[in-house]
DNA sequence: AAGTATATTCTACCATTGTAGAATATAAGC
DNA sequence: GCTTATATTCTACAATGGTAGAATATACTT
């Protein structure tokens, strides 16, 4: 039950899976979302830190663990992306943006998208 | 001379206070504008750390150091933020920026910003 | 009930990161 | 030139994260 931070990378990618998945999940489940070259070990080690940090709930049930996310895919997205522009891009969501533009990593219908979304918003 | 990849949260702090002086910068300089309760040796740490990283060159000047940023700070912006979209936000901007929205991160001001942004963007 | 298969937990190890004291080198003052 | 001040490098240590074998527990088969 830790008061929750950034998950390192292989934990989130273990979330993720969890996320895309119906809850409650096990952890065959999300093995097979999850990169093939991670051994089954590996996978159930990553699973239990995320219990211990309180990102998942785990009930036996026979002689599985079923798995259950106690934060959303949006709550964490939320923290993480007002984390990373504030600590990364000197809080500055436009110059997150500039920034994938100038990478390259702004498609048109990326574009497309976010105009969309700005017009919806702006009232 | 390592391929460089994402710096862990002090390293980054301290490259962003040399980003933010006249290059070369000495450690005095960048221990000025780092978090007070650093030990003077821990930034030294850090800054030996950079180099050993290639973000860094470090040129000895009598007594002292002089370093010299080897990555701009957009290149790593741009890097970051790439990667951060990918890792994160399942590779999609508009979620990203929803999420802002959605944690209240997304000020009248930052709208304003991105809407001419991407006006200036789109033909 | 015993043996076998399989899921989970334990234990471990190494690299990285945050942190900083100890040791060393070097410049400046006298 | 010697002493002193000071900047840098070495060394160290604990916590975290990636990785996974060994040990254990539990369920299925016969």
């Amino acid at each position: 039950m830790e008061k929750s931070k950034r998950l390192p990378d292989a934990e989130l990618e273990v979330m993720q899976a969890v996320w895309s998945l119906e809850p409650p999940v096990t952890a065959a489940e999300v093995q097979r979302k999850v990169p093939s070259d991670w051994k089954a070990t590996s996978v159930l080690t990553f699973l239990s830190r995320l219990c211990d940090k309180g990102f998942l709930s785990c009930e036996k049930e026979g002689r599985q663990n079923q798995y259950t996310p106690c934060v959303t895919q949006e709550e964490y997205l939320q923290r993480e992306s007002r984390s990373f522009v504030q600590r990364v891009c000197g809080g500055s969501v436009k110059n997150l943006v500039a920034s994938l533009s100038d990478a390259g990593a702004l498609t048109a219908h990326d574009i497309d998208e976010l105009r969309a979304f700005l017009d919806a918003q702006g009232r």
